[in-house]
DNA sequence: GCCGTTTTCGGCCCGACTGTTTTCAGTCG
């Protein structure tokens, strides 16, 4: 039975408020399922997934039990125990649950005092959809600036999973430090858009905004911000761990503990601090402690981008053009301070127009971009060409050699033989990279199903290259397939996949993916400079 | 029900806010 994260953390909880009311097990029982709900909804991975690949062990809070009820599940669409512990309970508990606010002993009362349906509970707030994460940090980038504005605000930072920059994001979070925490709250709650106060405390406030967006602000006092920006930080399993270490040590940390600095925190523990991106108990608490973490990939050390789509003239062109021409892309490539840019349009589309026009096209394009090279900036040649359904590229090798570089992707039959397809496309000498690889759409369409290990393998065995797609519905490679391509020695490149100029800037969360893969500079090509790289790509100098 | 650099048994993060059941349970992050 095909479950989506959201609905197998679902009925989770749903089975931890059925032991709830009924009293039955204990709460640490109920507990474990509620954190096993929170740990499947924040996976990055698709459960069933992992389940069909053998890997449910790879979330955490899921054991043995949890794990045989979870293949019951995707086996038979349902569980013995869970309808037997869920007996007697109106489907309408169940939907009370998704209202903010309203938990098991609260629905139970609601169902008892005669609620049928969510309709006279339409004021609540129902939980929404996750937000794509470049849309929510433009959107929490105003915020910002509005709370930098106030004075009695000392520092102001994204909290939570938009810190973390997880590919999607719930709700936005922000911390301030202050004398004043209170002013800072009412200043906060006074801001442009709030259509409600949902609730306003002596150092917190939680908003929501017209566009129906969730808003929480934390103020804490100068002494203790580090202990509040590593709490709210999360994730809540980073926390759990951290407080158990503490635990052990006879120290007791919350967000009130005194660290003015995430780093007098962290020190507290003897630990190093761990980027945001991977706070995820993951291994970065281990490898905090050892003085062991790695040193992730940074937006500045970004020296090109590989992945732009120009309005140069295709005709009959398989997919969407770009918007701008190709000497704007390279003069953008240029203000970024990149030192080599490459153009990969889309070809014209193979069944409409013949082997010889596209050779004919490719080389006059060929000719056009190598009067773009300038002293500051290099600008190379390349394509994004269809992998067929039949594992066949889109254009011929005539054509493909004549070009820098050759990036290959699947747009099209989403759900048939991907892994066989990957491999075709990449034992075809020209290919040198594979764009967005498991090709989901975020909120529309899950990653493809394929063997990645045998994908992983022959990438770093045979030089080629997995990209890191920038493009904010897709964020692809995944954040979890990153790491366990690194594993194998694979190289990646992060690309925009721009349409036009202002997407070129989603570079950013592209080394975010990157970085909560765990990925270095050694890892990530276009973190390499134009020597480098060239001979990673086997390019010759024209000069 | 999960989990393990003192443990395969015996623990299980911490604090704020809400409502009203005036002392704390329920819910959230």
């Amino acid at each position: 039975m095909d479950l989506s994260n959201q609905q197998v953390a679902k009925i989770l909880r749903g089975v931890a408020a059925a032991y709830n009311i009924k009293k039955q097990g204990n709460i640490f029982q109920i507990r474990a399922y509620e954190n096993a709900a929170d740990a499947i909804e924040h996976s990055t991975s698709e459960v069933r997934d992992l389940w069909e690949e053998g890997k449910l062990n790879e979330i955490p809070g899921l054991g043995q039990k949890l794990q045989g009820y979870l293949e019951e599940l995707f086996k038979t669409g349902h569980v013995k125990h869970f309808d037997e512990v869920k007996k007697g309970l109106k489907p309408i508990f169940f939907e009370l649950l998704d209202v903010t606010g309203i938990g098991p002993k609260t629905a139970q009362k609601l169902v008892k005092s005669g609620v049928v349906n969510l309709g006279s509970l339409k004021s609540k707030i129902i939980k929404s959809d996750r937000m794509l994460l470049p849309y929510a940090f433009a959107q929490a980038q105003k915020i910002l600036n509005y709370l930098k504005k106030n004075k009695d605000v000392l520092e102001t930072h994204f909290l939570g999973s938009l810190r973390r920059m997880v590919a999607t994001v719930g709700d936005l979070d922000f911390s301030a430090s202050s004398k004043n925490p209170k002013k800072v709250v009412d200043y906060f709650c006074q801001m442009h858009g709030v259509t409600r106060i949902m609730d306003q405390g002596e150092n917190r406030a939680t908003l929501i905004l017209h566009s129906g967006l969730q808003v929480d602000l934390l103020v804490g006092r100068p002494e203790s911000y580090g202990a509040l920006l590593q709490h709210f930080t999360g994730s809540k399993a980073h926390n759990i761990h951290l407080r158990i270490i503490a635990q052990s040590k006879g120290l007791s940390l919350s967000e009130k503990t005194n660290a003015q600095t995430e780093e007098e925190f962290y020190k507290l523990l003897g630990m190093q601090v761990p980027p945001p991106e991977i706070r995820e108990d993951t291994g970065e608490i281990e490898a905090s402690l050892n003085h062991k973490l790695p040193k992730l990939v940074e937006i500045k050390e970004i020296r090109g981008d590989l992945h732009l789509h120009s309005n140069y003239p295709i005709k009959n062109p398989s997919h969407g053009p770009g918007a701008d021409s190709i000497e704007d892309m390279v003069k953008k490539a240029a203000s970024l301070g990149y030192e080599y840019v490459g153009i990969s349009d889309h070809p014209p589309g193979f069944t409409a127009v013949s082997k010889e026009e596209i050779i004919d096209w490719v080389q006059k394009r060929t000719k056009v971009i190598q009067t773009m090279n300038t002293k500051s900036i290099r600008v190379l040649n390349g394509l994004e060409i269809d992998i067929l359904v039949n594992g066949e590229l889109s254009v011929h090798d005539e054509a493909l050699e004549t070009l820098d570089y050759c990036i290959a992707g699947i747009h099209s039959g989403h759900r048939s033989d991907i892994t066989k397809r990957l491999m075709l496309a990449l034992q075809n000498p020209h290919v040198d990279i594979i764009s967005h690889p498991t090709n989901r759409l975020l909120n529309e369409r899950e990653s493809s199903e394929a063997d990645w290990e045998t994908i992983f393998k022959y990438c770093a065995k045979n030089q080629k290259l997995l990209e890191i797609n920038g493009y904010p519905n897709r964020l692809d490679l995944r954040d979890d397939l990153v790491r366990q391509a690194l594993k194998f020695g694979v190289k990646f490149i992060i690309n925009t996949d721009a349409h036009e100029l202002s997407q070129m800037d989603n570079m950013k969360f592209g080394v975010s993916v990157a970085r909560r893969g765990w990925a270095e500079k050694k890892d990530v090509v276009n973190a390499w400079n134009w020597e480098k790289l060239s001979i990673w790509l086997k390019i010759h100098d024209y000069e």
